[in-house]
RNA sequence: GGCCCGUUCGUCUAGGGGUUAGGACGCAAGGUUUUCAUCCUUGUAACAGGGGUUCGAAUCCCCUACGGGCUACCA
């Protein structure tokens, strides 16, 4: 958290912030996520957009998303697509992005690509960046040199850039030979050589670099696209982005961004900068990636994923049976927390408590068994149609036909005993077919000498039962014991044993009332018959 | 290697000079239940280490250790 920076919102939601270096801006909350369509997003970047998201709303603010896809080699397709559906089906959604039409875009920088010349241009003019010309062998050898030398680090910078062929080298005219030839060049930043360059970063407070550390990033490929460190910073600023936040693995990079605004002359509209700490590997450390996939026994996808080149397929959050309330929930939780002993939240509560003040400084591993425990309580709190469709269009893929009324009875009954819709289906499946066993260990010790002679009696009593419901039933079978003394201990577990199959599930009477008389007989009776102990 | 960031129960975390260091998940025990599960109750378990500053440090400062990130014409 930082001293210098203070923030309060108005009732408009417009947000006044105040820092060391700028005074009294009065701008609106405008954020950005900006993934690079190179596969899947992992369950850190759907936080971080998360993050973002809830930012922008708690302040009154725009949520956008733009695809950074300026590596032309990585682009993977069908990734924008499934970037678009995760944070849909999240809910996460974004007032302006590819699609939205709005005097900001476009939001794919593929298609700004124009812009950006322009900018590299100006640093040129402007004397705080130059032209290269070296080749990737030439660079590699640079760096072979200086660790060899060990005479600094071994990177393009105020030192080695003396060194190397570019406009700072070369003469004016063989600057304008190899342009004119049409020779590849990069454009780099010439970073200042002895500055201290300083940024306040909302999570972290005042982080400082020395600019001797820095090296001369390249801002303009050879391939006439710009990196993301100049894509970036013109993005920003031309769409009037008030916070940039990210991953800390930006960290490293950010005061060459800072560097990036002041040269360009943007200083006075340079965004505030949150790093957010990253979401680390469960196992073991380590950030979480995407090749984790399946590796760790959960998703680290919010959709599955199947990768076009290697037609590997990744499990997702969504078809692992996740709600995405859940999901949600859960990934605001890592790294955030609202100061108070609240766990459960809704994408509106979560708006309403957030603040990146609240973020912490470290990262956190992800707990699978925590993240059932929010599908739990999701699943209980969903309304029970919602359920009963669910299960109707899993059993109906495995091949079973189902009323969502029946559906709905069992849902009712049986979900508090689960975490997951499946799960339901799973422990539920005594309902659907008569049990074809009966548990060893369980009519070991339960299914006694008279226990079938007993059963028999009461199926006949069933028999008559009018109308046939729990509470009927429930009424009946303890009038049968009593009057034939005989205690629930005695006649139940061999009733469940018949009903069921083994000794588990919810109470008989309401199971009897969703089997149906004709079906609860046929089961009483056949175990009555067929089952030796 | 260099630069930067971090470190409270197993995990997510609260706590920012004086607390029995709080909660949640997990785990364990007990209770409820005709069984299993749910549920309820109780319990288990942490300030990385060392120096300072202070009457008093988990909290402030320094060092060490450990962990992480970055170090590409990737983002």
């Amino acid at each position: 958290m930082s001293g210098a920076v203070w923030h309060w919102t108005d009732h408009q939601g417009l947000l006044f912030y105040l820092n060391s270096k700028t005074k009294n801006i009065m701008s609106k909350v405008r954020v950005r996520f900006a993934p690079s369509p190179t596969g899947p997003l992992h369950m850190g970047g759907v936080r971080t957009a998360l993050y973002n998201y809830l930012f922008a709303k708690k302040h009154g603010g725009d949520f956008l998303l733009r695809i950074e896809d300026t590596d032309q080699n990585r682009y993977v397709p069908g990734a924008e697509q499934y970037i678009m559906e995760s944070l849909q089906w999240c809910g996460i959604h974004w007032d302006e992005g590819p699609g939205t039409e709005n005097a900001f875009g476009p939001y794919r920088q593929s298609e700004r690509k124009e812009i950006y010349r322009q900018y590299a241009m100006q640093l040129i003019e402007s004397g705080r960046a130059y032209y290269a010309f070296d080749t990737p062998e030439e660079l590699e050898a640079m760096r072979k040199r200086i660790e060899a030398e060990k005479s600094g680090n071994p990177q393009y910078d105020s030192r080695s850039r003396l060194s190397m062929k570019n406009s700072l080298t070369l003469s004016g005219d063989d600057v304008e030979r190899r342009l004119a030839a049409g020779e590849n060049y990069v454009i780099r930043i010439k970073t200042p050589e002895n500055e201290e360059i300083v940024l306040e970063d909302i999570i972290r407070g005042t982080v400082k670099v020395h600019s001797s550390q820095l090296d001369d990033k390249v801002l303009f490929k050879s391939d006439g696209m710009p990196t993301y460190h100049l894509a970036n910073v013109v993005d920003d600023y031309l769409m009037k982005i008030s916070h940039v936040i990210r991953g800390e693995e930006w960290l490293p990079s950010a005061p060459l961004h800072v560097l990036l605004y002041q040269s360009l002359g943007w200083e006075a509209s340079m965004p505030q900068f949150a790093h957010l700490p990253l979401l680390l590997k469960p196992d073991g450390n380590g950030k979480l990636s995407k090749r984790d996939g399946d590796r760790l026994g959960f998703p680290v996808f919010p959709l599955q994923w199947k990768d076009p080149n290697s037609g590997e397929t990744s499990s997702g959050y969504r078809e692992a049976g996740y709600f995405p309330e859940a999901f949600v929930n859960l990934l605001a939780l890592l790294g955030w927390n609202p100061g108070t002993e609240q766990e459960i939240f809704s994408l509106e509560e979560l708006v309403a408590s957030f603040s990146l003040e609240r973020v912490g400084k470290s990262g956190s591993k992800f707990d699978p068994e925590k993240a059932k425990w929010f599908n739990h309580h999701y699943l209980q709190s969903q309304p029970v149609e919602i359920v009963a469709e669910q299960m109707q269009e899993m059993a109906r893929q495995q091949g079973q036909e189902n009323t969502l009324e029946k559906l709905q009875k069992i849902a009712t009954l049986m979900r508090e005993r689960a975490n997951f819709v499946y799960e339901i289906l799973e422990q539920s499946q005594f309902f659907f077919e008569a049990p074809t066993h009966y548990d060893e260990g369980f009519a070991k010790k339960r299914w006694k000498e008279d226990t079938p002679e007993i059963l028999k009696k009461l199926a006949d009593v069933l028999e008559e039962v009018e109308p046939f419901d729990t509470e009927s039933i429930h009424q009946v079978t303890h009038q049968f014991m009593e009057e034939n003394q005989v205690g629930a201990g005695k006649l139940m577990p061999g009733l469940r044993l018949a009903l069921v199959g083994s000794g588990m599930g919810p109470d008989l009477s309401t199971i009897m009332e969703i089997l149906g008389r004709e079906e609860s007989l046929q089961r009483i009776r056949h175990a009555a018959e067929n089952l030796k102990v």
